[in-house]
DNA sequence: CGGCATCCTTGATGATACTG
DNA sequence: CAGTATCATCAAGGATGCCG
């Protein structure tokens, strides 16, 4: 670990990943490699054309995903991880890990609570 | 990685460690230990005592950091990383590291570009 | 199909002043 | 010292409509 906080870099990678939809959309694109627009925004209920197409092009511009545009009509565009971006994916990895604990930890400290509520 | 993105828990991580401060706080707590309320806040120019309070509580609430009041006049409160904590460690890290290597892709990708402008 | 332009709401953060 | 309270600001995100 960097013993100068002030040289952190760990905000550096958390903007890349902070983003409502970031993770989700990494995620599909890791599992699934190449996707088109419409074909993500099916996999994500509840996100809109602006969100995606406003992520999609963050992530774009730190190049973690490339985005192909075929001129055709009607409209085809394919987004795929870039070999940069697939670094990301032992963080995102042990986020997951972490965050499946931490889950688990939170219901137990819960049970505690509801337990102590009881008494 | 979890082949289903619907069942992710990296939000759970990223919500833990996203807020303005929350990384630098933690940077702070494992390098020095146990830190007083105002000591952490001068090693933060910039942080307001209502931010930092205000992070440092959510980070209490999620049984990141442990805080200690010493009932003496005037107040002493100290800080400092649970157990529990010490796990995020290896993913602050690697989003360090990570963070490190991004800002050198960036200043690469930044010298092409103005070699670009100059033809 | 894959966008972009607009308008709007809300939560996160900041500035400042006051207090046990 | 270590907060709390109040007010102000601002960007993220969402809803909706139009377009090549």
């Amino acid at each position: 670990m960097e013993k100068k906080p002030e040289l952190c870099r760990v905000e550096d990678a958390l903007g890349i990943l902070v983003g409502k939809w970031k993770p989700i959309i990494l995620l599909h694109l890791l599992i699934n490699g190449t996707m088109r627009f419409s074909e993500l925004k099916r996999h994500m209920p509840g996100i809109t054309q602006k969100m995606l197409t406003k992520q999609l092009r963050e992530l774009e511009e730190e190049d973690i995903v490339q985005r192909v545009v075929y001129p055709q009509v009607p409209p085809k565009v394919e987004y795929s991880i870039t070999e940069y971006g697939r670094s990301l994916e032992p963080i995102l990895e042990a986020m997951h890990e972490w965050g499946s604990k931490h889950t688990a930890h939170k219901e137990e400290k819960e049970k505690r609570m509801a337990q102590k509520e009881a008494n």
